[in-house]
RNA sequence: UCGGGCGUAGCUCAAUCGGCAGAGCGGGUGGCUGUUAACCACUAGGUUACAGGUUCAAGUCCUGUCGCCCGAGCCA
């Protein structure tokens, strides 16, 4: 039986609007600007993948229809029917002449967010109005490619997607600040940290292991490259040490970063990004040791001293000296959490790795090897003030088989802030929380 | 929590030493058959964040409050 109306999946698209050239066929979508000239209007409509100029010459159509060109506003939404034609003129090589405009809804009052410019405070405070803007939109198409690349990533190299819980029972790692919630029976919870502890249990289970979903830190942060709402990918493998940890964070960032590239190259020079600057990211990438980080900041005139921390000035310093990312390894174990392993060979220091991302976006990876033995471990919960009760569950991965196993986890915005060459992370997530922001 | 900065029309911003509250965009009306941030003419639009104070006179100076931005610490 021939279908009356086309599939919801058949429908023409201004994507893939070159497959209609010469056919007349009927738009669905939402006035992005308009632009009159006595007896012509040009509406550029958007559908959502897309913006296309059509074109409504008096002689064409109804005055009827005429009228109701004229009466439309910014994001009024409508129904063009007409034919596509090839226009040099068109930034995407077609236009449309309108034979018939239907106004769905035209708003009775105007639209906040006109075509010139606006401060980033109105814009967040309109957030869900500024999604429909062209470059909001070729940010989120990046970010969802981002996450596709992930997925494919750990997909196709034999890890286990296991989804963490989103309430935990206390800090994954006892000093940060933690959103506490209520539970049930006046009981408390928290909002997670980090999937790390619950994927090492998933890597003793099976193999290879990710998790990916939100992440939840109450630091009062307010700069550039703070949300205290983000997403973290999380991989964790048994029986690998720090160097093949290092070997598969190399791997995969090359591996989602080309992707992306070779994916959303439209989008990515919308945005004016340097692109050339992202095909540079392939292996190998720079390992240093934080000891001979320290001294290179020394080189550079940084007053550090071995032992403490990197912050965002060291970590910019550092960056500079490469064209991709870098690698710096066995940090001062006193920096780096309990559940850290420590080298052997020089027991100040934890077989851990950060990956700073190039042109001064920071750490997007922080991870390394875990410590495995149970005493170790044990030692170390009780040197943190840790509460050995609550981490039961975690020293019984020790006690039952344990192995040498290594992870990491790569934060989703500030890497996606990196790739689009953004200044701010707010920018990188649909609905961003910030410490200031809830809203909309 | 600390340091620095900001708050004027719907939006982005001016307003000199304390001396008439301004522009562009957006909106409205009219004009134009090829506009790309269209253009031209006219037009409406103000509790200068809020509360006090100094002064003949405060957007401007002082005190307090609120909100926002940037950074530090902390972190992805």
């Amino acid at each position: 039986m021939p279908r009356s109306r086309p599939m919801w999946n058949e429908r023409p698209t201004i994507e893939n609007i070159a497959r209609y050239e010469g056919q007349e066929i009927v738009l669905k979508g939402w006035l992005y600007n308009m632009r009159s000239s006595g007896k012509l209007h040009f509406l550029q409509v958007r559908d959502g993948t897309g913006v296309m100029q059509c074109v409504v010459f008096k002689g064409n159509v109804t005055p009827e229809v005429f009228e109701t060109a004229a009466a439309l506003k910014q994001e009024s939404s409508l129904v063009v029917r007409g034919k596509i034609r090839v226009d040099a003129r068109s930034p995407i090589g077609f236009e449309m002449d309108v034979v018939d405009l239907k106004a769905t809804h035209i708003p009775d009052v105007d639209y906040p967010i006109s075509p010139k410019e606006h401060g980033t405070a109105f814009l967040m405070d309109h957030r869900h109005l500024w999604l429909r803007s062209s470059r909001q939109q070729a940010i989120l198409r990046i970010r969802a490619e981002l996450i596709r690349q992930i997925r494919a990533y750990f997909d196709a190299n034999g890890f286990l997607l296991l989804d963490a819980p989103i309430f935990t029972p206390s800090a994954c790692e006892g000093t940060t600040t933690l959103f506490e919630t209520d539970y049930v029976d006046g009981s408390k919870a928290y909002l997670t940290q980090s999937g790390q502890l619950y994927m090492e249990a998933g890597a003793a289970a099976f193999g290879r292991v990710y998790c990916f979903g939100p992440t939840f830190r109450a630091e009062k942060s307010k700069t550039r490259r703070h949300l205290t709402e983000f997403w973290m990918v999380e991989p964790e493998v048994a029986h690998i040490g720090l160097d093949e940890d290092m070997d598969l964070a190399e791997d995969f960032l090359v591996s989602i970063v080309q992707g992306v590239v070779a994916n959303r190259r439209k989008e990515l020079a919308a945005l004016e990004r340097d692109i050339a600057a992202l095909e540079r990211v392939q292996k190998p990438f720079a390992r240093i040791s934080y000891t001979e980080a320290v001294e290179r900041l020394q080189q550079a005139g940084m007053p550090v001293r071995w032992g403490e921390d990197f912050g965002g000035d060291e970590e910019t310093v550092l960056a500079n000296q490469f064209d991709r990312p870098v690698m710096i390894h066995r940090y001062p174990a006193e920096c780096k959490a309990f559940y850290m392993k420590t080298d052997p060979d020089d027991l100040k220091c934890a077989l851990c790795v950060d990956v700073l991302a190039p042109e001064g976006y920071g750490e997007i990876i922080g991870g390394g090897q875990r410590e495995d033995d149970y005493d170790t471990l044990l030692k170390k919960i009780r040197t943190h003030g840790l509460s050995e009760e609550a981490f039961g569950w975690y020293l019984d991965l020790r006690r039952y088989g344990t192995v040498p196993h290594a992870g990491f986890g790569l934060g989703v915005e500030r890497t996606l802030g990196w790739i689009c060459g953004l200044p701010h992370v707010r920018e990188t997530i649909p609905f961003p929380r910030l410490m200031q922001r809830v809203t909309p």
